[in-house]
Formats: C-alpha cells, sequence, structure tokens
RNA sequence: GGGGCGGUGGCGGAAUUGGCAGACGCAGGGGACUUAAAAUCCCCCGGUUCACACCAUGUGGGUUCAAGUCCCACCCGCCCUACCA
C-alpha cells in the first residue's frame, strides 16, 4: 500500500479523525466560513432548530435533534442559499435555582458555565451554526426586550391581571401553566408533586383573542399531528349560552353544545367550586354540600388514575327553573363538573349525554327524551344508553318534528332553529367555547426575566418606563427554606417609585414563564447585539419568516402555539409582519432507550440536571430505564467499544472521542427514522465507521491505472447520477437515514469499480469528485479533508456547488426484465430499455425458465408494464 | 374513554407509492492475512427443505393479472390526552 496523503509532513494512511476535525473546525471558524450576512443578490434560508435549555451536558438527544439539521441546512447552502443556522440558550428556568439551592452556585453562574460547556460540544459536532447570533435568554441585552415585549402587549390590552385560582406546585414553589400540569393525579410536569389550587394574582396574556386564528393553519407547512394536537388544545366549539334562572331568580348561565336538547334538562349540575352553590344550598343539604365539596377537593389529591370512575355528586335542595319549559329541575353538586370549562354549570341532559345519563340512573334522577330516530320509541325509564346520533325532536313544544343531524353548531338545522328562537325570546345566545385559555405567565421564582410592572396605590399599576429596561434581577439574593422568591425576600430591590406619581411603589416581584422567552428567539437571532429594538428590521425583511423549523414534537402544544399567538399579536402591534413565524415545521421522533421506552436522564445524586428539554419525569415505580449519562463510567480513548449491556454509557463526547464527530453524525442520521426516532443502540455504530475508513482508503490508496471498458464508465456514472438524485430528493424529504445507505451503497460501487480498473482514468477523479460533494452535508469534515487536502481541489468543499442530477446520464439501456407465471416470480431477462410491449412479450413467453410452468396451460392474459415485468395468465 | 403513530429477518431499517419483499447497516457463521489479537479483505446469512419447491411483511377476510402498499373487521405496542358540557 502506498501512501498518497502527505498532510503535514505525517505519512500515514490511516482515518484519523481527531487530527482532522478540530483542525478544520479551528480553520471554519477563522474564515468565518458560515458567517450568514445579508446578501440581496441570493436566496436567503432561515434554518432554525429549537435552542438548548443550557442544562449542562448535550445529551445524545440533542445531537439527533441538531446533526440532520445541520447537515440539511449545509444542503441548502450548496444549493446557493445564503443560509442563516443559529443557535443560543433558553438560558431561564427552574434548575438554575435549584442548583443554586443544593450547590450554592449562582444561577448566573451556573448557567453560563453550562452554555460555555455546551457551546464547545455543539462546536465539537461540526456544525456551520454562525455563532456570532447566538442569543441567551438570561442576558439582560436579551431580557431587556422580552420586558419591552411584554410592555407593548399590556398598553394593547393583551396583558391583564387577575386573580384566579391556579395550579400550584408546593415543591417547586411556583405556579404552573396548565400544559405544565399532567395526569389525572395532576402532578407538576417537572417535579411529579401533585398541585394544589391557589388564589392569586397573576399576569395573563390574552391568547384567547386569537384562538380562531391559531385554527387557521392555511398558511403553514407544518405535520398533521402537530396541526391536529393544536386544533384539540384549542378545543373550539360552538353552541349557545342559555340563561337558567334559580328559584330564587339568581341566573345561572351554562354553555351547550346541544341546546336543541333543552327540553330534555332534567336536572343542572354545577361544579363544587361554583359560587352559587353556597346560596343554593339549602339548610338541610348544606351538611352532605359541604362534605362533598371537601371531597371533591381532596380528591384532587389522590392518585386518581387508580379510582375507578364513577360519578359522585350530592343535591343542593335548591332548584332552577327551565327557561324553555318552565319546569322545576333540581341541582345538583359534582365534580364531573370543572369550573374551568365553560360556567362551571351544565344542564343536564340524560336522554342524550353519556355523563349525564350515568349520573341520573346512579341518582334516579327523571329521563326525558327529546331526540328520537325514526323507527325508535323512546322510553326515559328503560333507556339503556344516552342517545347521541341524529334524529328529530320530541317532546320540544313548537319544535317537535324538527330535524336534528350529526352537525356541529349552526349547521345543524335543529340547532339552528332553537338557536334563533332562544335569542329572539332573550333566552340565551349562540356562542363559541374554546378549551384554550389565557396563558398565565407569571412565576414566583428568580431565575426569570422580572416582568416589568409597578404598583402604586393611587395609580395602580403600571409599566416600567422603556428607557429604565431592561428591570435587572439583583445579583445578591439569598434561598430561604420557605420556598419564597428571593425577589420578594430581597431588602431593597423591589423598592421603587410609581412612574406616574413619583410616589413610593412596588415592583412586582414575579418573573415570566420561560415560554415567553423562547417565543421570540427567533427574531433575537436577527440581530442580537441591536440596541434599539428587540431586532433591526433591515435583518427582519431579508431572513424573516423561518424557512425550515425543526425540533421536539413534545412542543407541540406549548411552545409552538405560544411561538405563533406571540407572533400575530405582534403583527397587530406593528412590530412584525408575516402571519406566521415559521413556515415549514419538521419534527424529528422521540429517541427512546433500549428497552423502547422513554429516555429518563439519570438522577445522578446532584438532582439538578433535569432538563425541561427531556420532559423528565421520575419514572414511575419499576419502569426499566437507561441512564443517558453515569459518572462513573468514562470510556477511555484507546477504549474497548461500548458495553454491550443495557445501562449503557451514551454520551456524545465519548462517542466523538471513540468515532470522531463524523461518524457519530452519519449514524444519528443513519439508525433509525429521523420522524420516528425509537430506541437507542450504540452498537450500529461500527458501520458508520467502517463507512468512511473505506471512503478514506478508497482515496488515499494507490490508484493503478487499470484497463476500463467505456461501459463500466458509463454504468459507474449512471449510479453516481442516480444516487445524486436520490440524495437531493432525500434532503429536501428529511429521509436522513436512506441519505447515508445510499451513500454506502454508492461507495460498495466505487470500490467495485477500482477493483476492475476503473482508477486513474479521467473520468473516475471526477466521480471521485462528486462523491465528496455528496457527502459534504452529512460529514463535512472529511469531505473537507479530501477534497482540499488528499485531491487538493480549491478549499473549501463547502463553498462548492451542489452537482447538477444529468438525467441523460441516469437512463438506462438495458433493464431486467421480470418474467411472471399467475404473478409469481419466473424468470429475469435482460433486454434493452425501449423494448416494445409486444417485444417484451414475446421476449417473456420465449423464457425458459418459465416454460415449465406454462407448458400444457392456456395463456389466458398477458400484462406487460413496460419497463418492469410480464405476468402471464394461465 | 378519545386522538395520534406504528407492527416487515436475531436487530435498526429499505421497497421508484399497486409491480423482483428484505436495499444499506448491526449482530452471527465461515475463510484469507497475522506468531497471535485487533484492523482489513472475501463468502454465507427470513423459514421449512439434501434439493426441486413451497411458505413468509401482526391476524382474518376482500379488491386485483399482481397487495408490505388499497378496502373491511380484529389483535398487539408506544405516545399524547383525559369527565370539555
Amino acid at each position: 500500500m502506498i501512501c498518497l496523503h502527505q498532510g503535514d509532513g505525517n505519512m500515514t494512511s490511516e482515518y484519523k479523525p481527531g487530527d482532522i476535525e478540530t483542525k478544520w473546525q479551528k480553520k471554519w471558524e477563522a474564515d468565518g466560513l458560515y458567517q450568514a450576512d445579508i446578501d440581496p443578490s441570493k436566496k436567503k434560508f432561515y434554518a432554525l432548530t429549537m435552542l438548548p435549555y443550557p442544562s449542562g451536558e448535550m445529551h445524545i438527544g440533542h445531537w439527533y435533534a441538531m446533526a440532520p439539521s445541520d447537515a440539511r441546512a449545509r444542503f441548502k447552502r450548496m444549493h446557493g442559499y445564503n443560509v442563516m443556522f443559529p443557535m443560543g440558550f433558553d438560558a431561564f428556568g427552574l434548575p438554575a435555582e435549584n442548583a443554586a439551592i443544593q450547590r450554592k452556585i449562582h444561577p448566573q453562574k451556573w448557567t453560563f458555565g453550562n452554555i460555555d460547556r455546551m457551546r464547545s460540544q455543539l462546536k465539537s459536532m461540526g456544525t456551520m451554526i454562525d455563532w456570532r447570533r447566538e442569543a441567551v435568554s438570561a442576558d439582560p441585552e436579551y431580557y431587556h426586550w422580552t420586558q419591552w415585549f411584554f410592555i407593548q402587549l399590556f398598553n394593547n390590552n393583551l396583558a391583564y391581571r387577575k386573580q384566579s385560582p391556579v395550579d400550584w406546585c408546593p415543591q417547586c414553589n411556583t405556579t404552573l401553566a396548565r400544559e405544565q400540569v399532567h395526569g389525572d393525579d395532576r402532578h407538576c410536569e417537572r417535579c411529579d408533586t401533585q398541585v394544589i389550587k391557589k388564589d392569586l394574582d397573576q399576569w395573563f396574556f390574552k391568547t384567547t383573542n386569537y384562538a380562531d386564528e391559531l385554527l387557521d393553519f392555511s398558511q403553514i407547512d407544518w405535520p398533521d399531528r402537530v396541526k391536529t394536537l393544536q386544533t384539540n388544545w384549542i378545543g373550539r366549539s360552538e353552541g349557545a349560552d342559555v340563561i337558567f334562572k334559580t328559584e330564587d331568580g339568581d341566573e345561572l348561565t351554562v354553555f351547550t353544545t346541544r341546546p336543541d336538547t333543552l327540553w330534555g334538562a332534567t336536572f343542572m349540575v354545577l361544579a363544587p367550586e361554583h359560587p352559587l352553590v353556597e346560596k343554593i344550598t339549602t339548610p338541610e343539604q348544606k351538611d352532605p354540600v359541604e362534605a362533598y365539596q371537601k371531597e371533591a377537593d381532596q380528591k384532587t389529591e389522590i392518585q386518581r388514575a387508580t379510582v375507578e370512575k364513577e360519578k359522585s355528586g350530592v343535591f343542593s335542595g335548591g332548584y332552577a327553573i327551565n327557561p324553555v319549559n318552565k319546569a322545576r329541575i333540581p341541582i345538583w353538586i359534582a365534580d364531573y363538573v370543572m369550573m374551568g370549562y365553560g360556567f362551571g354549570a351544565i344542564m343536564a341532559v340524560p336522554a342524550h349525554d353519556e355523563r349525564d345519563f350515568e349520573f341520573a340512573r346512579q341518582y334516579g334522577l327523571e329521563i326525558i327524551p327529546v331526540i328520537q330516530p325514526g323507527g325508535e320509541k323512546f322510553d326515559g325509564a328503560t333507556m339503556t344508553e344516552a342517545y347521541v346520533g341524529p334524529g328529530s325532536m320530541i317532546n320540544s313544544a313548537q319544535f317537535d318534528g324538527t330535524e336534528v343531524t350529526d352537525q356541529k353548531g349552526r349547521a345543524n338545522p335543529g340547532l339552528g332553529k332553537v338557536i334563533d328562537w332562544l335569542e329572539k325570546d332573550g333566552l340565551g345566545k349562540e356562542t363559541v367555547s374554546y378549551k384554550l385559555r389565557d396563558w398565565l405567565i407569571s412565576r414566583q421564582r428568580y431565575w426569570g426575566a422580572p416582568i416589568p410592572m409597578i404598583y402604586c396605590d393611587t395609580c395602580g399599576w403600571n409599566p416600567v418606563p422603556e428607557e429604565e429596561l431592561p428591570v435587572l434581577l439583583p445579583e445578591e439574593v439569598e434561598w430561604l427554606p420557605t420556598g419564597e422568591s428571593p425577589l420578594k425576600l430581597h431588602p431593597t430591590w423591589k423598592d421603587t417609585t410609581c412612574p406616574k406619581c413619583g410616589e413610593k411603589a412596588t415592583r412586582e416581584t414575579d418573573t415570566m414563564d420561560t415560554f415567553m422567552c423562547s417565543s421570540w428567539y427567533h427574531l433575537r437571532y436577527l440581530s442580537p447585539k441591536y440596541k434599539e429594538g428587540p431586532f433591526d428590521q433591515k435583518e427582519y425583511d431579508y431572513w424573516m419568516p423561518v424557512d425550515t423549523y425543526t425540533g421536539g414534537i413534545e412542543h407541540a402544544t406549548m411552545h409552538l402555539i405560544y411561538t405563533r399567538f406571540f407572533h400575530k399579536a405582534l403583527r397587530d402591534l406593528g412590530i412584525a409582519e408575516a402571519n406566521e413565524p415559521m413556515v415549514q415545521l419538521r419534527n424529528q421522533g422521540m429517541l427512546l432507550s433500549e428497552d423502547g421506552k422513554k429516555i429518563s436522564k439519570s438522577r445522578d445524586g446532584e438532582g439538578v440536571k433535569d432538563d425541561k428539554e427531556d420532559n423528565l419525569k421520575k419514572p414511575a415505580i419499576g419502569e426499566p430505564m437507561l441512564q443517558l449519562r453515569n459518572q462513573g463510567m468514562v470510556l477511555g480513548e484507546d477504549g474497548e467499544k461500548m458495553s454491550k449491556s443495557r445501562g449503557n454509557v451514551i454520551a456524545p463526547d465519548d462517542l466523538v472521542a471513540l468515532y470522531g464527530a463524523d461518524t457519530v453524525r452519519a449514524y444519528l442520521m443513519f439508525f433509525a427514522r429521523w420522524d420516528l426516532g425509537g430506541p437507542w443502540n450504540s452498537q450500529g455504530i461500527t458501520g458508520t465507521e467502517r463507512w468512511l475508513k473505506r471512503t478514506w482508503a478508497l482515496y488515499t490508496e494507490a490508484e493503478v491505472k487499470g484497463d476500463v471498458s467505456d461501459e463500466l464508465i458509463r454504468d459507474l456514472k449512471r449510479e453516481v447520477h442516480t444516487a445524486l438524485d436520490r440524495i437531493s430528493k432525500d434532503y429536501e424529504g428529511f429521509e436522513f437515514n436512506t441519505i447515508i445507505s445510499t451513500l454506502m451503497e454508492l461507495l460498495n460501487t466505487l470500490h467495485e469499480a477500482q477493483r476492475g480498473g476503473a482508477a486513474g482514468s479521467k473520468e473516475w477523479k471526477e466521480i471521485l469528485e462528486l462523491y465528496l460533494l455528496m457527502m459534504a452535508p452529512a460529514v463535512p469534515h472529511i469531505a473537507e479533508e479530501l477534497w482540499t487536502d488528499v485531491l487538493g481541489k480549491t478549499y473549501s468543499v463547502h463553498d462548492q456547488p451542489w452537482p447538477e442530477v444529468d438525467r441523460e446520464m441516469m437512463e438506462k439501456d438495458e433493464i431486467t426484465l421480470i418474467v411472471q407465471v399467475n404473478g409469481k416470480l419466473r424468470d429475469r431477462i435482460v433486454v434493452p430499455v425501449d423494448i416494445s410491449k409486444e417485444e417484451a412479450e414475446k421476449t417473456a413467453l420465449a423464457s425458459e425458465d418459465a416454460a415449465p410452468y406454462l407448458e400444457g396451460k392456456e395463456i389466458r392474459k398477458v400484462i406487460v408494464v413496460p419497463g418492469r415485468l410480464v405476468n402471464i395468465v394461465v
């Protein structure tokens, strides 16, 4: 073996990723190769991937999200786009505070230390991130503008303060957004503690103003799955508010999607927390009602998951009047009615609602059918289940006989007529109800962007004057065991003067939900140092909107709704222009541990590495879990291969040290379908390692000029262009695994051709160059080394245009004709590509291998698929 | 209970969208090289079978000349959600 590679006088033909990778990373950075600046002569491409929370370490899941996205951004770059691929850190949040409490490190220090570490890890992956555009949400230069946005929303009536019962996590000592409360037992998403209800004054954003617009996805190319999740989350339902009255004359409004069934409302149900409960409860029912309220209150604190869902309730003793027929109906209290939706009160129509039916049967309440399909004759006393289908109205006075269909809202004739009548008589009105609620953004924590509001006894709440922004977090803070926010406990921080009257006033001591910070980070990337505003309009005009956004599906209902809301609000405030911030969204699947379960990061005894990106619940008892980082097991560089046993160490850094970044990048693209993810398995990485070693060998081994036929070269070129075509399509379609397998396949072909004497010819050189260009986005370092240093081509391979597919070259002159008899494969015959149908049929019928199956049989039909197969039916 | 995604060799996964099932890779087996190991290279590798052949894409039906792919019914796994009036 003769060595051709003589870079830095080091005579070796061994592939040494370690040396190559640092070398090129340094050079690319020094040359500013990936700096993206406004260039009106070029088409822009804003490739964005969700920013990580700086929990301390990058883990394999981060890389799984970023490496393929980076490869695709590089592909777009070679396609002639001016590509911006920025990165930042979602740096506010609870883990930093936990670190402060447990390890006595200031959150600032902990966070920024982690960022340094993670930034260098990201660099070691060889990404094309333009680090000049880095934005860190905990940086005062950043949260200055988060606060500024809050003020704009406040000034435009999109932020308001209200006392409301909120979900409070006693462990984290903070309120949670509805989205952060999980499960039947209503536990905190972060620490699993059961949340409790607390009445607090809180700041909200009016996300509900945009509910209908958020349901419109016509301007964006997002996965159906995310659109469905958001649609369900917003939960629009059409119906009517109907005003009932208690016997005492108090109004008791309910929302219903079925006003057509009003005549069948035989009782009402209030949520246990409903404000009218106390008033309507009769003295004799007082004790059972209060007992029930107490019980319902506690119910949220026991594992409801384990309790059979049986309806429970108690009679209040009070009655209401059904406005449509003046019937006197009892009012019950039951926890199957939620205070948080509609009015916390319902009219119960047991004949046509499953829940009401179950409840009525349980407590012996009256059931009156009011919808009946043809051919049926319902009897309330004997019905065995609620009827929810279409039919015509009965027992409904003047509406008897009116048709009711399956349609929702006014489109349903029965509904429309009843709504019109209700509105005419002032008994109710048509409304739309949403599950989506206004976004609660107050957090009683230190490590977040302070809400820039000031309270004055005479002037009320007023925003901090914009020229005084940012409202900085005080550095000298203390965490007391009470768990109260250090901002609240700080001796002087909250003291200020009223911006209106100048008298003594108090600052808001709550900080903002970190989702507020991440709702606009894509805008800060445009101009992270800009001082005149949140972003430089020039940059906005050129780069926005985001062309491709990649990240995990788990953000479908939180971040991805908030960021859309935020952008629409900014548009209405005249700050942003487009209707949608991100044009195209694609989600990678989740990486699972080897047993197929969700990966949980180990709590490595320090308990602070929880990372909200990872949805770090404590695993249920008995659930197996894979440790992503285990500090006791660091592999040496010479190292033995990764242990094959379970409980494996999967730290990207260790993998990079062992195999090199290119191998790891390629394996992340190769090992699973990107959109599905799946159980992680380190074993297979030797496959991509061998691929790169073999590639290296192909370029560095001696080339012996052989005899090469024109035919071999033509075949080779066809393979190359076919692969090029496929790879180009796969990058567009986010099908990363087949990009690598196509490259591997092509390498096998090249090796074969080399053995067949193709090396040394003029075409061979061109083909080798093409192959490097095709590899470059996925494995940028080895491609650069082979291109620039081994082949001696012009630096950099990443500045080369993506090769064009030569369609003519792809055309074959021969194909393998499949001969089937009754659909079964019997022969393969090589024929010219332009063979006529008749010729193909003739050839097939003459097949020797097929002959035995045709013998003595009558040929019924011959199907010829041009260019593919002939099926003989006998 | 509702919604979504999926089920193809021992494993991860391919399959031009109805046309050669199992590309590419891992693991495994055999061989070459080596004092030996690693690395590398070559061959084999769904099942039954000496072979011919037959059977195979979760199960059962159907459409079709032809089904992993389309239709109907069902089973299993994972994820999300949870009494939404």
